[in-house]
Formats: C-alpha cells, sequence, structure tokens
RNA sequence: GGCGCUGUAGCUCAAUUGGUUAGAGUCCCGGACUGUCGAUCCGGAGGUUGCGGGUUCGAGUCCCGUCAGCGUCGCCA
C-alpha cells in the first residue's frame, strides 16, 4: 500500500506518529509563509499543513498543487493548536504535518470541484461522472445502497435463501415492457431478448427444487423513463416454494423491519399495514397511495344525481362518479390562478372535463361558482360529507372512476406536499393485495393479465373464473413506500388447468402459449411445487431510504431521458464488419442524428 | 408521440415594459500574506446569451423551428 492510514482514521490518538496518506487535493489555504491543504478521500477529510518549520522545499512544493491533483504525503499527526480544532471533521483535532510530498498525480481544471456549493447542472454531472461521483452525498448515497443490499442478503442468507445466477441473454418473457434485443451471429436473424426481470428463470428453480431463492438482479426495459425509473435497474429477486402470500410478505416484513433498523434506526411495527387494492383506489384514487397523510377521496356520485347542477347530474346519471378531496387550510393559500393550475393538470394530463370547487368561508358556508345549483340542504349535506371547516377548499371531478381516480390522486398528492401535510423524512410502509386478475384491454372484450399470466387466482375465487372474470381477486402483493411502488410479487398457478383456464381468458390459445413459454409450462408438469414470490426495486428503495426524489442519483451510471449515458456516448454506431457477422443492414433513413455532432 | 419548465463566462446565477459597452460570486492566471478551514486582500483574463430563422429603428428578452437536460401524460403487466 502506498498509505498507512486513510483520510478519515487519524485522532488524537495517533498524535505523534508518522504516517503516509494518499488522496486528493480538496481545499487549498495558502498564506504564504504556511498552506493548508484538506486532504480527501472515499474515508474523509485530514488537514494536512506545510510549514517552513518541517521542510521549507516542501512548502515551495506545495505550491504547486491545484484542486483535485492526486497527492502522497508523509508527516507526523500533532494536535491542533487551542481553540482550532475543527468540529466538522471527524480528524478535525489534529492535524498532519507534512515532511515529503509526491504528486502522484495532476488534474487539469474541472469543469466543477466536488466541494463546490451549487451542484453543478444535471448534464454536466453525468458528462463528468467521475468527478460527480466524488462528491459527498454521492458517496453516501452510494454507500448506503451498498448496506441496503448487503443487508437484504444478510438477511436471506439468514432465513436459508440461496443466492442464484440467471442469463442475461434470454428470451422474450411474458413481462409487458418492450425488449431490449441483442442479435444473435449464430443464429442470423434471431435475437436474445434483456430480462425485464428473471421471472420465469426463478420459477423453473422452485421447480428444481431450489425452494428459497434471491438474486440481485440487473432488469432491463425499453420504456420511456421517468424520474423514478430507468431502462436498467436492479431488482431483489426473490421466490420461495409451499407459500402463500401470507409467508411471502411475512417474509419481506422482516426484510424491511431489519432495514428499517439497522439503516434508519428506526422501529416497524409488524405486520406492517395492509391495504385491498379496492380500498386503495376507493380510499386513495392509487394502487401505491401514500399514507403519510390522509385527504382521502369522498364520494358524493349519490347526492350529485339529485342535485341541480347538470354535470354532476348527468354524469351520475350516466353510470359515472363524483368524486373529490377536502384539502385541509387550502382556501387562504389556493387563489383562483392555482386553482385553474390545478385544473389545467387534471384536465391535459388525464382527460378530466374539469375541476369543481368550493370554498369554506369563515362563517361555514361554502363558496362555489356553481353554488347555486345546489339548494341549502345539499350544500349542508356537502359540507358534513368532507367535514368542511373554514379555510378548506373542496375540490371535485365529475367523470369516469378511471379518471376521478387519477385526477384526485394526483391532486392530493400534489397538495400533500404543498400544503406540507407530511413530515418528509417520515417513513410508511405498507402492502396492497388483493390486485384484479384482470384488466380491460383497450376497446377490447379480451382481458389483460394486471400482472402476469401465471400470478394465481384467490382459492375463493376460482368459480368466478368462469362466471365473472372482471371480479377475481388475485393472489398480488405490491409493497409501498411512501406513495411509491418499492416492489410487487403474486404467488404462481402450479396447476395447469387454471393455467389453461387463464391463458384462455387473456386470448392465449395452446398453442401461442405453448410458443411463447413452452418450457416453462412443460417443467410445471414435472412436479412444480406451490410456489410464490417477489421483487423489491433496489434503486427505488436506496431512494425511498436517502431520502431523495430522483432515482438517477441512486446509480453510479444512469442514463438520460433518453437512455442516453452522457459519459460514454451510448448507445453509439458500430464497425459495418460488425453488422456484417450479425447480418444486419441499416437503411438509411432510420439512422438518428449523432448526438455528439448535434450537442454543440 | 403529447404537454410543460430550463438553456446567458469553465461553474452557479442576475440583467425593469424590448433600449447604452450583458453583470455578480466562484473557478482560472499574476501578486501579497505564518494559523486557516467557504481563508483574506490587490490586479487580470474570461461571452456569437444552445443552434437556425423571423418581427423590430433596436432582441438575452417577443414569435416560429430545432437540439439538449429535466418534469409529466401516454407507456412501464
Amino acid at each position: 500500500m502506498l498509505r498507512t492510514h486513510t483520510c478519515g482514521e487519524l485522532t488524537i490518538e495517533n498524535v505523534g506518529d508518522t504516517a503516509t496518506l494518499c488522496g486528493w487535493v480538496d481545499t487549498i489555504r495558502d498564506f504564504g509563509g504556511v498552506t493548508f491543504i484538506d486532504l480527501r478521500d472515499r474515508y474523509g477529510r485530514t488537514q494536512v499543513v506545510f510549514n517552513p518549520d518541517s521542510n521549507p522545499q516542501v512548502l515551495t512544493e506545495a505550491g504547486k498543487l491545484k484542486n483535485e491533483y492526486v497527492i502522497k504525503v508523509v508527516g507526523q499527526i500533532r494536535p491542533r493548536p487551542d481553540g482550532q480544532s475543527n468540529k466538522k471533521l471527524a480528524t478535525g483535532e489534529i492535524e498532519f504535518v507534512v515532511s515529503d510530498l509526491e504528486i502522484l498525480n495532476e488534474c487539469k481544471t474541472p469543469p466543477f470541484v466536488p466541494g463546490q456549493k451549487d451542484v453543478p447542472g444535471e448534464d454536466l454531472r453525468l458528462k463528468h461522472r467521475y468527478l460527480d461521483l466524488r462528491r459527498e452525498k454521492m458517496l453516501q448515497t452510494l454507500q448506503l445502497r451498498s448496506r441496503i443490499i448487503k443487508t437484504m442478503r444478510d438477511y436471506c442468507a439468514d432465513h436459508d435463501f440461496i443466492d442464484i445466477e440467471t442469463p442475461i441473454l434470454g428470451r422474450s418473457t411474458p413481462e409487458g415492457a418492450r425488449d431490449y434485443l441483442v442479435p444473435s451471429r449464430v443464429f442470423k436473424g434471431k435475437f436474445y431478448a434483456l430480462p425485464q426481470s428473471p421471472q420465469i428463470y426463478k420459477q423453473i428453480m422452485m421447480i428444481a427444487g431450489y425452494d428459497r431463492y434471491i438474486q440481485v438482479a440487473r432488469c432491463f426495459r425499453d420504456e420511456d423513463l421517468r424520474a423514478d425509473r430507468q431502462p436498467e435497474f436492479t431488482q431483489l429477486d426473490l421466490e420461495m416454494s409451499f407459500v402463500d402470500s401470507d409467508d411471502v410478505i411475512g417474509m419481506i416484513d422482516g426484510m424491511m423491519q431489519r432495514l428499517a433498523k439497522e439503516l434508519l434506526g428506526l422501529d416497524l411495527q409488524l405486520p406492517l399495514q395492509r391495504l385491498t387494492y379496492d380500498e386503495a383506489m376507493t380510499r386513495f384514487g392509487h394502487d401505491a397511495p401514500d399514507l403519510r397523510f390522509g385527504m382521502e377521496i369522498v364520494d358524493i356520485t349519490d347526492l350529485a344525481s339529485t342535485c341541480g347542477f347538470g354535470v354532476f347530474k348527468s354524469t351520475a346519471e350516466a353510470g359515472k362518479f363524483v368524486r373529490g378531496v377536502n384539502a385541509k387550510g387550502a382556501a387562504p393559500k389556493y387563489s383562483r390562478k392555482r386553482i385553474d393550475e390545478l385544473t389545467n393538470m387534471v384536465k391535459d394530463d388525464f382527460g378530466a372535463k374539469g375541476l369543481a370547487w368550493f370554498r369554506c368561508e369563515e362563517d361555514g358556508s361554502l363558496f362555489s361558482p356553481i353554488a347555486k345549483f345546489f339548494t341549502e340542504e345539499e350544500l349542508a349535506d356537502l359540507k358534513s360529507r368532507f367535514d368542511a371547516e373554514p379555510g378548506d377548499l373542496l375540490l371535485l371531478i365529475a367523470d369516469t372512476w378511471d379518471i376521478s381516480c387519477k385526477g384526485l390522486y394526483s391532486i392530493r398528492k400534489r397538495m400533500g406536499v404543498e400544503l406540507e401535510l407530511y413530515d418528509p423524512k417520515e417513513m410508511h410502509f405498507s402492502w396492497i393485495v388483493e390486485f384484479p386478475m384482470f384488466e380491460r384491454g383497450d376497446e377490447t372484450e379480451r382481458w389483460n393479465a394486471m400482472h402476469h399470466p401465471f400470478t394465481a387466482p384467490r382459492d375463493q375465487d376460482l368459480d368466478q373464473l368462469d362466471s365473472d372474470a372482471g371480479t377475481t381477486r388475485a393472489k398480488a402483493y405490491d409493497l409501498v413506500i411512501n406513495g411509491y411502488e418499492a416492489g410487487g410479487g403474486t404467488i404462481r398457478i402450479h396447476d395447469s388447468e387454471i393455467q389453461k383456464k387463464v391463458f384462455g381468458l387473456l386470448g392465449l390459445d395452446e398453442e401461442s402459449a405453448q410458443e411463447r413459454f413452452g418450457f416453462l409450462l412443460d417443467a410445471l408438469k414435472y412436479g412444480a411445487p406451490p410456489h410464490g414470490g417477489i421483487a423489491l426495486g433496489i434503486d427505488r428503495v436506496v431512494m425511498l431510504f436517502a431520502g431523495l426524489d430522483n432515482i438517477r442519483d441512486c446509480i453510479a451510471f444512469p442514463k438520460t431521458q433518453k437512455a442516453y449515458d452522457m459519459m460514454t456516448e451510448a448507445p453509439n454506431v458500430v464497425e459495418d464488419l460488425q453488422l456484417n457477422d450479425l447480418g444486419i443492414e441499416i437503411s438509411e433513413n432510420e439512422i438518428s442524428d449523432d448526438p455528439e455532432s448535434i450537442s454543440e
């Protein structure tokens, strides 16, 4: 080793010792006759002193140092003079007096320095990720990530799970997203698909008798990005045999309790709260609600059906819904202009036709442009249903179930932040359970699987598969943390008759099912145990545990919204020779502009 | 693919209703300084306001197009 210690470990205990440190020049304070440098590495910062008492030569040498130079210093540890310790540093009680300096490497003037007060723009950070990763915040987040994964693995190891790696080059699986494809050189015209999840493989492992499997699995989905979505991401993939929903949920309950305790010092009460899907949609309009605050949805469709306001009345009579939320105390803060913003949001984003509102005045009366269409009794009824008090703002959407859910969910989410209805540092864990087996496809009679086609229906719903498939509930469960879906899983079908029936409902005939994943169907016939599992989104868990709102900050090398890597400039063109090997020809009009050539 | 926000010095930002030579801090370069820790002080350099077009006597500012980053809807079972 070139060093004897790190920059984070020297303390008052080491006074008098001689040591060697290596690191990056973090800040320079040059007084002419004495120079201080904070030397930084992954472990911390140590103040090193260059002065003429120890070695005049070295003081001159120190004059050459600039930001982010990599240096090696030999010297002696001594306590700092009285009153000059730095409480911000773990090493702040001591300083390192340099007797010998070696510049290991110089550094070009960097576009930004890790310690600068204002965080640089994200494009710059991504382009020079090696500089960005030197920032303390990034370091902390990636260290947290490492500890989270270790804790997950330790927990699983303690519960007899076996860690198995599954292929990255596979074939298209029955997930719903677009695949990333890899052309085959040997089988020209054929493609591997990168896994959207190791779903099939882990089920095969159950059939093979490896009754508790985990993997920290990289997954790929070629869909558009969001603040909490990357095209490649990491899951803790888990599968168990001889279990039902409660067993998997209970296992993850324990894991969350351990994670919260070890990483956040929080004591989670088990079992974690559970909400059915129907309840979540009815009360919060979403299957991953943020349960750190209330502002629940109130349904007034029955009241609307008899009122004098045409829009409400006709909506109710059409079998649609009139629902709303009470934004407590929001009235003084929400001008007409801000209400218009909310209105535009639900119109533009979800196709709602409008947003009705009532303001509860000081005298307790309800004010609204549409109040005149309601009788005194109806207004009083409205007020009591929403529990409206002076200063409250009621926001209502009259539309389909779907639009009212989406619109009110987004209003609730936004106003929860704007009205500071919860402590952002608070953590809330819950389960959403009993998802529907199926949802309607667009303008077709056909059903789509809400999860994947191997999801088992609840035992008590088996009869409904034939009679009323839409009401069938699945053995499916999502882990929700602070309003984010942190994971989801199901118990799988291990009975070929039920599987056949589900395929039928999905419009998959036996032939095409056999074609797409016959190997799994075959395997299921060779002694498949009852099994099920879950996948936890590790990037999101890290994001939530770190209190961040952006998944890119939890990933060492993330991609931009266009799935572009600004540092390596991937994706990029390849040699014609490579394409020839693969039997691929690219038509001229399909080649998009080279991002590098158009950026400046 | 749609909608929205942003784009000004290496970096972070400012620039009144469209109006003189586009400013500040920081970084960088030169100088001073033996106790700082966002060191301080003096001096200097640094700009085709993302790119292209238009309106105007005059555009960083308004309009159109385009590129990039971000947010969001669709999409992601």
